[in-house]
This record gives structure tokens, C-alpha cells and sequence, in this order.
DNA sequence: GTCTATAAATCGATAGAC
DNA sequence: GTCTATCGATTTATAGAC
């Protein structure tokens, strides 16, 4: 499952074989087959995996937090991040999402899965609410709908064009939760990929 | 062409086979070969379409609004929540794009697509900010950027959790654009994907 | 549980006649 | 430009021995 890890997000999901992982892991095709029903449910093993990894590091991120509004918030932003910049991760399960698109049942499987995120963000923001008084432009179920996709969407414009920015991600953060001051729009060190350039983009 | 959209919006990029656009369409395989160099020459063709729908979509949205900023805030949004409504493009542009992800030369096909896009977006919060003196959070290359990419997010949510209320999207932008200030979080009446509430929208 | 061998099916792409 | 026929390559999945 290791090697399946590797391989489908170095490949991707339909141009990685059973038997390219197989083989790299030491063993053959028939050895997979009597661990896993199949290619899908070996997928969504890896996927499953990952997922919880990522709820668990959002767990420790806000537990580790100090209790303060800007802590927990900073906790959350980089895990936000780091969601984003696993970009591979983002397009295996947009990989598979789509070309599953037809097996409902796999397709439930996935939705079950980004629904434990959803919950947990909400409830994290929910929290938040109780115990800052924290003031809300939008429910905290719409927020983290909001949130979750914005990540989703990021990795995925990443693909196409790795220059898009991660920062904004807690600039928006900020603006959403605590900072609803307007800023400045022609500051000239706004947010870019690439440092070198001192020209940001148009 | 038209059956051809039809046929991958309907079965994906994948699951949709030359043979069978071809056979729908009246033809035989020989035929789309004549006319196309190959599948993705012919999804290429197909989505080159629907973005310059997208963008003359949005272009008129916008010279068609009022010169106010609500009005034409209000078209973009129309236009944003259309993109994302689209959920059947969304899914296919993002199978194509993962589907070819070791194809570097369509990718970078697709790349300019969403650069066109996202250069019209920023050019016009640019010129929103100009004419209306908005003050923004964001640069507007970002703001443009996270815009487009929660199009996306949320069109690839909805895919597996079609709940994913799509009126965030307005509220967004009118937090972002002109409505600076906090809304209570507590208002029972949050967005519901199901239209029944007789509340306009928070 | 793992292996080898093979089935079974699909599909993109091409060749060549008309 | 379009058609028919076919190649070629890939890959999932299974059968059966060990």
C-alpha cells in the first residue's frame, strides 16, 4: 500500500497499473488481487489513509494551538495550506472522482469522506464562534463549504499554472474571521508564487 | 461538434469513446479522424468552445449592467454562479485535465484557457476599482485567482455532494466587494441548498 | 497468500478503397 | 471527406497450480 501510495501520485490513478505497483512492491499482479477487490478499492484504500491523515493533522494543529483566537487560527491556515500544496494528493482524488463518475457507490464512499472534513471544519469554526464571539459573514456550514472548496479549487488551478499564490489563503483567513478592515489594494508587496519577480503579475 | 459536447458532458472524457460520437453523430470513426487529429484534439476543440462561451458570456454580462457598482456586481455573480452551476462542464474540464496530466502541451492548452479567463476577471476588478474607488482585501490578481478557483472547488463539490449550497457565492462577493461590515452568524435562515426559504438570502 | 498464464474486452489510431 | 476493416497495445480481472 506504500508503493500504491507512491505510484498513484506520481502516475495518477488511470496511468498507473496493478501491475506497475505489483512489481514495484515485490510482489505480482495475483498478490494484489487477494488483498484488494480491485484497482478501485486499492484507490480508495490510499485514499482513505490520506484522508484521515489529513483530519488528524488538523486535530493536532488546533489542539496543539494556543487558546487564542490568532493561534487556532494560524493552526488552521496551515493546515489550509498544506492542503493546498498537496497538490498530487489533489489531483489523484479529482483523477479518480471523475473517472468514477459512473459507480455510485464509489462515488458515495468519496462524498462520505469529504464530509467528515466538512463536519469537523465546521464544528472547528462553530468553536470558534462560542468561545471568541467571533462574528460571521457567513454560517459556519457555508464557511467551511466555502473553505474546503476554495482549497479543492486551488490545488486544482495549481496544476495548470503552479504560480497561483497560496498566501491568499490566509489573507482571506484573515479577512474572514477577524480582519474586516479594508486594505490598501495598490500595495506593491502583494502576495506572489514566485518571490523573484518584483512586478506582481498584471 | 454538437454531438460530440453532448456526448463527453453526458459520459466524461473517458467513458465516451470515438466510435460512439462518431455513430451518434451519423458518422463512422474514419470521419471525426478526417476532421480532428485524435480524442483530445476533438475535447480540445469542444471545451475551446465553451470557454469563449464563458468569457463572451461574461463580457456581455457586465457591458449589459447598469454603471453601477451593484449592477455590475450583480452580473458577475450571475455569471460566477452560472460557472459553477455547470457542473458538467466543471467535472469534464477537470477529468480531461487529470486524464492528460502527462501530456504537457495540452495541459498548457488548457493553462491558457484559464489564464484568459482569469486575466478578463482581473482586468475587470480592476477597472471596478478604478471607476468605483472599491477598496479591496485583496490584490485583484488574487482576488481574481480565488474566484475562479472556487468556481471550480465548488463545481467539483457539487459533483459528489450536490447540497453544496451555491449562494455562498453572492454573499462572498459582496463581502469582499462592497459589504465590509459582520453579519450575526446565529440568523436561523443560513443558505440551504433547497430554495424553499422565502428569505432573501441572509 | 502468492505465483504464472491467460482470458476478455476496449479503444485509439491507421490503411486503403470509394 | 467518408467508409470499412483491422491492427496494436493496454489492462483489468480470473483460473488454477503451489
Amino acid at each position: 500500500m506504500e508503493v500504491a501510495s507512491d505510484e498513484f501520485l506520481e502516475g495518477g490513478y488511470r496511468a498507473t497499473s496493478l501491475e506497475r505497483v505489483a512489481e514495484t512492491a515485490g510482489f505480482s499482479k495475483g498478490a494484489v488481487y487477494s488483498n484488494f477487490a480491485g484497482k478501485e478499492d486499492l484507490v480508495l484504500a490510499v485514499l482513505d489513509q490520506h484522508f484521515v491523515h489529513r483530519l488528524d493533522n488538523l486535530r493536532a494543529g488546533v489542539q496543539a494551538a494556543a487558546e487564542t483566537l490568532d493561534a487556532r487560527l494560524a493552526a488552521f491556515t496551515a493546515w489550509w495550506e498544506s492542503m493546498v500544496a498537496d497538490e498530487e494528493w489533489g489531483v489523484l482524488i479529482m483523477e479518480f472522482a471523475s473517472a468514477t463518475r459512473d459507480r455510485p457507490l464509489i462515488q458515495e464512499q468519496l462524498a462520505v469522506r469529504e464530509q467528515h472534513i466538512l463536519s469537523f471544519v465546521t464544528a472547528l469554526i462553530e468553536d470558534e464562534v462560542e468561545r471568541f464571539g467571533v462574528t460571521l459573514p457567513l454560517s459556519p456550514r457555508d464557511l467551511a463549504s466555502v473553505l474546503v472548496a476554495l482549497g479543492s479549487g486551488l490545488a486544482f488551478s495549481r496544476m495548470l499554472a503552479p504560480a497561483i499564490p497560496i498566501g491568499v489563503l490566509s489573507d482571506l483567513a484573515r479577512i474572514l474571521f477577524v480582519d474586516r478592515q479594508a486594505v490598501p489594494v495598490d500595495d506593491p508587496s502583494s502576495r506572489s508564487a514566485t518571490p523573484p519577480a518584483d512586478q506582481p503579475v498584471s
